[in-house]
DNA sequence: GTTAATAAATAAACACCGTTCACTATCTTT
DNA sequence: AAAGATAGTGAACGGTGTTTATTTATTAAC
């Protein structure tokens, strides 16, 4: 009986090119190009058939956004774990989202940038309506940073602040830069510069 | 010959028109809304008219565009107006900015958040391709804040920085945390406890 | 006052979008 | 070989921005 299994197999298999052609229509063309019918043409299929791998284009907005915050997860955690101290940790994941930023900018707009329900729907997998589960990788990559905040604090090299906002803080700063190259380049032409700004500016003032 | 005056006037009432229904569904139905046949619908008249008096809806995306940033000044120059010391300047007009992103987040994310075709154009009256005018809305309110920054220098009262670079700096920081709460509330719930965070922690850092 | 010219507005169409659904063709089981 | 299940299709619906031939109304000329 392994023609269930075959079935199966290839369900599972189309789903993936689907993805897969999502994927790079997305990268190479851009989000707006991230039609159902764009999808069909290059998998060539008609376009009804994705709607029986997905329940809509959303969907698989959706799956790409999780596979976005598992990348950023990807950078930023291995260059968190090298550094023990915890200031030179905010520095040192500061950087890789910048790098990613840069490196990746569709992905950090479709992540960051685009319209929050792709985000609250790749942040439950699969539960209820409510959108906060702190292990998935959007929250995961903020712990890291919120621990490092939490760390420089207790070890007294900050001044005694509030952990979670600070780390939003310093978030928002890179973000502001970031996104603002993304969306109007001309309006911030030195990314790099101006998040070195931002984030020593901060980390100096923070300072105990 | 009165009659190509009125013809002229009426021409120029009916683009009243139409510019004031874009921005009424612009505001109350948000920027999706923002579709020629709901202009059409409201004014009372055909979709195809409304290319009579505009080029396309970009073209009327602009004009919103360029009101946002009017606005923007509106709120920014008074502020910065009334303070002597830069530093409180730079505060005052943090806080102005700020309060404006959390008061009318439809224009902020439609001058800020947008393609930059938007404000690319906006920025370009009527000159030639290129989106470089230093006497747009938009470079006035940033000018404002890097004259602060340049006076601070000149003044002793920050460390010896590039004005330009670090007015960059100091606004991409509050326009991290307005966007973030502005694309998903939920990553960022307190947004003025963060402004406040990476404007005051940034001041402090640059203080001389 | 009637006719010709001019300008404004429209309705219908084009090409796209996401999505749905009746239907066909193919494969699997009996 | 017949019956049943299922993957896939193609056409359609209602939506988008935009274009164009056509109608309608106003103005100008005779």
């Amino acid at each position: 009986m392994g023609v269930a299994e075959r079935r199966e197999r290839q369900k599972a298999e189309l789903r993936d090119t689907i993805l897969a052609a999502a994927r790079r229509i997305f990268i190479e063309e851009g989000a707006e190009a991230l039609t159902m019918r764009r999808i069909a043409e290059m998998i060539e299929y008609s376009p009804g058939t994705i709607y029986l791998y997905f329940e809509s284009r959303e969907a698989i907005a959706i799956q790409l956004v999780r596979e976005g915050f598992e990348k950023l997860v990807a950078v930023i955690g291995p260059a968190a774990a090298v550094v023990a101290d915890p200031v030179e940790r905010i520095r040192a994941i500061g950087a890789a989202y910048t790098e990613f930023g840069i490196a990746d900018p569709e992905t950090y707009k479709l992540i960051f940038m685009e319209d929050a329900k792709y985000v609250y729907a790749a942040m439950t997998p699969s539960a209820g309506p409510e959108p906060c589960a702190t292990d998935e990788p959007g929250e995961q990559a903020f712990g890291v940073l919120a621990q490092a905040v939490a760390e420089a604090v207790e070890r007294g090299l900050f001044r005694p602040v509030e952990a979670q906002r600070t780390a939003e803080a310093l978030w928002a700063g890179l973000h502001g830069a970031l996104s603002l190259h993304i969306t109007c380049p001309v309006m911030m032409p030195e990314v790099r510069a101006v998040a070195t700004i931002v984030q020593e500016s901060m980390l100096a003032g923070l300072r105990a």
